[in-house]
Parts: structure tokens; C-alpha cells; sequence
DNA sequence: TGAACACTTTAGAATCATTCCAATTCTAAT
DNA sequence: ATTAGAATTGGAATGATTCTAAAGTGTTCA
């Protein structure tokens, strides 16, 4: 399977892995991402999640997201999105635009940067959370 | 000193700390930080860096960015700006705004969702290394 | 068919960043 | 000066991730 230049050999225990995350909407660490995986799939490791994530996300098939200090968590969403943390609950989710927007276009960028990919993190209190308190 | 309602009592290990960040511009590591500090306060130690920086940034003084797997950084920057992530030789730079900009206006965030902060990643090549490549 | 080779997976060890802890020191206000 | 609360320390503990070496699984093609 390619995509964005890059191939994997999408072994069982990387379709796994895939599968598991396209089955998440919640933005999953890759511990949990194991956890997930092992019900189907006792005998896989740690380290062989960890490689998965590895080489999924290096094929561009999944993004890895960093909004706080801690684990790293994946995401299988790759349309166009930015990611909402409510500071409260803990959970991430996806926010989608309501536009046609380059970001990049807003910020004063030294001339022949070149642009991979743009990462908005909002934090802040989900509606559940803000009603609670 | 009080800033955003938080206060911190600037003890001079916090004041050194808050100062070094000051006069860093490559949103140094605690590590970085710790060895800087140390030049000036030889007894200093990493715990201490480590408790001054969350001090410092819970009281607002200071802000911990997250840009990829591994150690947090810190920016004393608190203009609104955004950062520009090397991936080829790991700088970090500011990004100051062309035009005054809400990027929360732009997705589609459930009702009753309240935003606290936002922070934006630009991942890509410096101008610097663009030419090199 | 099967020898050779490359890639994948595994368990556990190692590493690295960060946090915790208990003891000590400092500061500010009685 | 005394005392309470906060700050600082070094080292231990934790937690996430990466490394390593060995074993497994194909795949190729003579």
C-alpha cells in the first residue's frame, strides 16, 4: 500500500493496528492502541505497536498528534482538521473547517520556508464540561 | 509578581530561570535551560528547573509548547505567534501574525465549547536548509 | 524444493524525560 | 528569635519510548 511516496507492507498486525485506529475516534496513545489490539490479537507486543505506529504514520496513513506533555496520541483522520482538548475531561476531538483555509497564509513566514503540514491544537473546556461546571 | 490571576513569588532561581528563557530565542529544553541556569547558579539542580517552569507557566509567565515526541520546550514569548518547526535541522521559530486572527472563528466547534488557549505548529523546511537540500 | 536474504515480530533491557519524595533550607510574619 | 509555609535539593521512582538480539516469516530465484 503507498501513499505520499511512501510504502508499507501492510502485515496483519499493521492492518490491525490500522484498523483499530480508524475504529477510534478518540485519539488513542499507543498504549491503548494495544490494549485494543490484543483482544483480537493476544500475542502481539508493545514494541510491535509501537513499530506499526512507526511505520503507518511514516507512510502517511496516520498522524501522530502532541498536545500536552505525556504520550503521544494517533489519529486516523486525514482530512483537513484541527484538534480541540478539553482541559477538563481530558478528551480530544476532531474540529473540522468551516471554510477553505490556509493558515499558513496568516503568519509572516521567512521567505523559502517550505510547508509539510500545519498542526492547530485548541485547548480549552468542551460544552459538556463548561455545563457541568 | 502577578500575571492572569495566578501569582508566583519570583525567588532568585525563578527570576534566573524566567531570564535565561528571556534571553533564549530557540525554545530551549529544560535540559538547555538547567545547563544555562547552572552558569550562573552552579547549585542549581534539574528538579528546581523543572518546578521553576511549571511555576512560571502556570502564573502565565512563560508558555511550554509541544511540537513532536520528547522533551517540552518553553518560550517566553507572549505575543500572539505561532511556531515554525524545522524538521530538517530541528530549529524552532516564531511566526509573528500578518493580520489580526481568530483561528477559532474558522472550525466548527460544538456549541458552548470555551477556548482558553490555541497553538499552532508549522512543520517544514527553513529557508536556511531548503537552500542547502 | 530450498538456500539466501530481507523484513517483521518479540520480550526484555535500556534510555530518556519527568515527577515524586523526604530532608533541608529559606523567607516572611509574628 | 520562632514558627509556619514555601522553595530547593539529590536521589529514587515512574512512565513513555526506543533499542537489541534472537526468532519467525515470507519471498525470490537458482
Amino acid at each position: 500500500m503507498a501513499l505520499l511516496g511512501a510504502d508499507v507492507r501492510l502485515t496483519p498486525h499493521r492492518r490491525e493496528v490500522f484498523e483499530v485506529l480508524q475504529g477510534s475516534t478518540d485519539h488513542p496513545t499507543a498504549t491503548d492502541i494495544f490494549t485494543r489490539v490484543k483482544d483480537r490479537s493476544p500475542s502481539i507486543s508493545l514494541a510491535t505497536v509501537y513499530n506499526c505506529l512507526e511505520h503507518l504514520s511514516s507512510a502517511g496513513l496516520i498522524k501522530q498528534v502532541h498536545l500536552e506533555r505525556g504520550q503521544s496520541r494517533y489519529c486516523a483522520n486525514l482530512h483537513e482538521h484541527v484538534h480541540f482538548h478539553c482541559e477538563t475531561c481530558g478528551k480530544v476531538t476532531d474540529a473540522h473547517p468551516a471554510a477553505g483555509f490556509d493558515p499558513a497564509k496568516f503568519w509572516n513566514l521567512p521567505a523559502g520556508t517550505k510547508i509539510t503540514r500545519t498542526e492547530l491544537a485548541i485547548h480549552g473546556t468542551c460544552a459538556s464540561c463548561a455545563t457541568k461546571g
